[in-house]
DNA sequence: CATGAATGAGAATTCATTCAT
DNA sequence: AATGAATGAATTCTCATTCAT
């Protein structure tokens, strides 16, 4: 009888927003950003097309959102508070952790990466924080290499980058194909250890 | 001023379609597929919306040409004719033909897979030849890995994979922002080859 | 605290509708009926959405209201209850009567005028008394100039017309750039008595 | 068989945008341009939506281009190469021209004059030139009564404006329900003539 | 072979209105 | 009496494609 109070409202545009952005993810990966239409994405919501914009300014708005979210899961991994030196366990952490997020989200992480490959979604990339990040992290990896005493530290950084990236791209022409027995992804994960401490 | 001959007139649709597919391939790289529109396109190519479909039927039409075109170049570089059995000779000589087109054709390599990751175009692919040389050659490098003696010859296909397309992620990423020193990716392709031949 | 009584509902009931009515006025004045949206309008009159058709059946009959409201105004200037025939004192006092509310309501009339002057709006106002009230009032002006021995009756109420509604529209173009000096109006409401007495 | 040539097809542009700006005129001015809907334009002026936008970037766009083409007309009236001062016969001449536009253009006018009544219709003026010429115009009228010895000019230009506008208005109200006669038009006239030269 | 005006189906977006709470 | 999430019809706008010249 009464109205909803602020909390209740609060609470349910959080989950309505979670899970158009989930449908979103997906469907921006699964046919393209601009192949997807808002009326789609509505239905595979199970939303009317109106309270998409409810919650989201527009498509583009929504792509933005999308990316924002998986950019901060990435950030997230590369963990930005540092002191600048990276230690050999602090590498080993740092791989475990990413092998390990792939394994868990392996879905989600392939959606990500494919929406972010999207030429349109590379042009939002260049003025994110993501780009300081990453730098920040290719230096403290060129250092590591170098203390380590590796011949040719860019190479390394090259080599290394390839690899998980590269990694990354075979999941996601894969996928939804076949997936990669869990036991190859530890020992890729091992590999790549192995060849940097 | 006599008319021209039908050898001339072939000769100028032959060059006018290359002209028009190397636009395309840019614009659909640059801007993706769906968001790209055949005005622009057209305009790009200075050509007319019109005459773009006196040579393609369709833009869907185009994209496949495009596709079509950059696939064979790529089973040109894995080299068909095989009996089936992979030498070491001929592992180094794939790399270098692999990293030498890199090289030499740059721009044109990283266009391409641009176009091919996006999820509308990877769709395509499942019907073309191309799967079944990449499925033929992946059951080589098994075969080549075993003889060789290595101890998980599935896990270096992955992570042999990993490296080569990595790489290509890799210049996708930096295009057009920077280039990859010429130096760096040739002792790129050393590595490859040490770890597997 | 005891509940509200009947009274007091009503009360409220009446407070809230005028206050909608007022900033649906203005809304409607400075952005266009078309161009004002429900949701805009709630938030400028500081309630709900839900809560505005709680007392208006819809945006059209808001509208109506706000129209009905300014014409009971005007017709309340144009003084309805009259025997037919207009005296000299009583075409002052009318002349008076309308300057004065100008001066005291200023804006409120710049704002009515502004949205009956709206194409959708004027499309209301056929069906309305108010056109009976100009056009008794129109041939009672007509009599009065007759009476009076203007050459050209008909030219006089069109002078007339024009004169007052001209005045209208300056002030509706000057709002809300600068006001008119109250000396002006003054002299100008003098200046038609003077013509027409 | 060959191609229309440059000329043509600017032919063909400037026709079609004429006959879309005439309708759009028209419907703005008898829906309001909040209420009248591409579609119905589209329709009206029997062409396609699309081509709508194949000459004017929005329906907004439109309206600008609407207005302008009246501003352009009244500027015409105002007539802008003038050395400041006014002479008696010029004024006469104005007042004439304005009226002689008016009983042949009277749809026209009308009809603009009912478009830039419209709240946000108002608002893109402010920044046009016609702000400026309408400025001039004033001073120039100001200037002239001084001169001829009016006790207050001032009160002179609210008059003379009022006047003309005020049977502007008129016009707008009385029509499409009935026409003014041509002789009333032509009284009213001479009576401004003769109230300032 | 070449042009760009014209079409129309379909996509993005808006907004009056409803309704559970 | 009060709230704002939810709906969907209507609207603006886009763009691949056609076609007269």
């Amino acid at each position: 009888m009464s109205p909803r109070t602020r909390k209740q409202f609060d609470a349910i545009r959080h989950t309505r927003r979670l899970q158009i952005m989930e449908t979103a993810l997906k469907l921006f990966a699964l046919e393209g950003y601009g192949n997807c239409t808002i009326s789609r994405l509505a239905s595979q919501a199970a939303i009317s097309k109106g309270l998409m914009y409810n919650y989201f300014d527009s498509k583009e708005a929504l792509l933005e959102s999308v990316i924002e979210q998986g950019l901060n899961d990435i950030m997230e991994l590369i963990d930005p508070d540092h002191d600048g030196v990276l230690t050999s366990d602090e590498l080993v952490g740092f791989i475990r952790k990413i092998f390990s997020s792939i394994r868990s989200r392996q879905e989600y992480w392939i959606l990500f990466i494919t929406v972010i490959m999207q030429p349109k979604v590379k042009t939002h990339l260049k003025d994110k924080p993501i780009i300081h990040y990453v730098e920040q992290f290719s230096s403290m990896m060129l250092e590591y290499f170098k203390k380590r005493g590796f011949e040719d530290p860019y190479l390394e950084l090259v080599n290394f980058s390839a690899m998980i990236e590269g990694f990354g791209v075979l999941l996601m022409y894969a996928y939804p194909i076949f997936e990669f027995p869990e036991e190859m992804m530890l020992k890729f994960e091992n590999r790549i250890i192995d060849m940097y401490t």
